[in-house]
DNA sequence: ACCTGAACACCGTTCAAGT
DNA sequence: ACCTGAACACCGTTCAAGT
């Protein structure tokens, strides 16, 4: 249970670092150990049962601690063998790793280096830089999930299904919408799946055009969605709350405020509060179908 | 509660401001819905102009580097008058104006009590932590922007003109979507704006329920949309390269792609890295009003 | 070729101590 | 009551070394 909240105290509780996008000068910034073991309901996410890409290394052990296994005395120096040790797969994955288990804001070059038995400088012949590593990172989210398999004739039963399945992908993936969200990802993960996306949207008979704009307006709209529904499931973890608490709380919040400036907000504040985020994924996705249905309808007259 | 655990170790006397505890976690902050004046005429959100609260000091020198005008000799305390010098609203403006200025990266605890002349430590009077601060200042985004002057009768109309000045507004505000989007908001200038969707989803017909749910598929959409364009953006700059430089690599990129593996992509990699954002933006918003208004049309017959 | 220690210039946060 | 210096435990990144 999500309850065991509040940040501790003992440590200073850094606060959340927005990020770490400036390739230059000032880094990131801390993380925020405000977060806790991620227990909010919902499957298990980690590593579970979800598709894998082609020819993946899967899931790899779980990295050794401490190489040459004796005493504390690290020498300079690579070890023993000449093999690499290191590749960037292996640091990709690490990082896949430490951020499923930790969350975005335990990715630090120096925590990725002790995931790995390894000091921090050592990871700077694999990755440019930690934004590179953020967005190489935002494109493994889609490793594990592979549209294609949803393309069928009914365009309606497929663009469901790929929302719906592209939803719960995300959700189980720790942060994911707070990384994908922050940064422009054009990998070949992402890509397979825009070409499923396509594949569904021309077949419904859209233009070039129309199908083009449509796949961009499917992805930004439910990446907003899932950002939002994950910002705010972890908003209620930060808060040390369960859900339901922390939704009748808003909800009491918005009942109280002056109704003669929010008439509205006020007279809705239930229905702005209701704890089922899936009906409501489910109502935004009809009403995007529901458009797109218009312009396909409009085209097939002729 | 989050809020009221963790006594200060040492003094008693050091408590954390009372609102703060009253406050609770949640987006709003340490100030309640009352909110103080901040004009926010929208005009001019620059630098130096905007509109500033009742008795402030105005915007109050640059921080001078050493008090007393002599030799280095910082002193403890405070200086002279017991005017607070600071307060939480002071503080708040120097964040909005460092965010606008220099971006979210340069949002730290320390550049902002720079900005305010003062030591980060000094900070802590007036926000419980950087989180807290970040949540207030993604409310404060919106503090310039008031869509209740777009409710119309004709709701489609005025749902556009919302949507259109919302993505100006955003876009125009360096880094808002970044940080909007890694935050669950639910401050006071957020909500003014929620209560004029609603105002216009309800006068279409929608029911309570359905009225709800649209306004957060709009925002949830028109957010996802703001971030991914304004991502682009900074990846253009962060490659250095002008936009029109950018979209072309990527389409060449695309258009390099397998051609057995990424038909669409391959195909559409012109329409895909179309520049004119705004056109996208407008085709994501018809599809969605074309979506609301099978719902209305819907509601209409009975 | 690959990894390291050490250093640099930063972080957020706490706290006893000044005024 | 309000602000500060100093400290703590972190950051990302570079680079001259070691092996």
């Amino acid at each position: 249970m999500p309850t065991d909240r509040t940040p501790p105290r003992g440590t200073p509780a850094h606060g959340r670092p927005a990020d770490a996008a400036a390739a230059h000068g000032t880094g990131g910034g801390a993380r925020s150990d405000g977060t806790p073991a991620h227990g909010s309901g919902r499957p298990a996410h980690g590593s579970g049962t979800t598709a894998h890409g082609p020819g993946r290394p899967a899931d790899a052990p779980p990295a050794e601690g401490v190489p040459g296994g004796g005493a504390g005395a690290r020498r300079r120096g690579r070890p023993r063998k000449d093999e690499p040790a290191l590749t960037e797969r292996v640091v990709l994955d690490a990082g896949v790793r430490l951020l499923a288990r930790d969350g975005l804001d335990a990715v630090t070059m120096r925590g990725l280096a002790a995931e790995l038995g390894v000091r921090a400088a050592s990871l700077y012949r694999y990755v440019r830089n930690k934004d590179e590593l953020l967005d190489a990172l935002a494109d493994e989210q889609f490793a594990g999930i592979d549209l294609t398999r949803y393309v069928q004739d009914d365009w309606r039963a497929a663009l469901t299904a790929m929302a719906t399945a592209l939803r719960r992908h995300l959700l189980a993936r720790r942060d994911a919408a707070r990384l994908i969200a922050g940064r422009f990802t054009t990998g070949p993960h992402s890509l397979r799946n825009i070409e499923a996306l396509l594949t569904v949207l021309r077949g419904a008979g859209l233009s070039d055009h129309d199908a083009a704009f449509a796949a961009y307006t499917c992805v930004t709209s439910l990446f907003g969605f899932v950002a939002a529904e994950q910002n705010r499931l972890s908003a209620e973890v930060a808060a040390g709350m369960a859900p339901r608490e922390y939704l009748d709380r808003l909800a009491g919040r918005l009942r109280a405020m002056p109704a003669d400036r929010y008439p509205n907000v006020v007279a809705l504040a239930g229905e702005l509060t209701a704890p089922d985020l899936a009906a409501r994924f489910d109502f935004a996705m009809a009403r995007l179908l529901a458009g797109i249905d218009a312009l396909v309808a409009a085209g097939e007259p002729r």
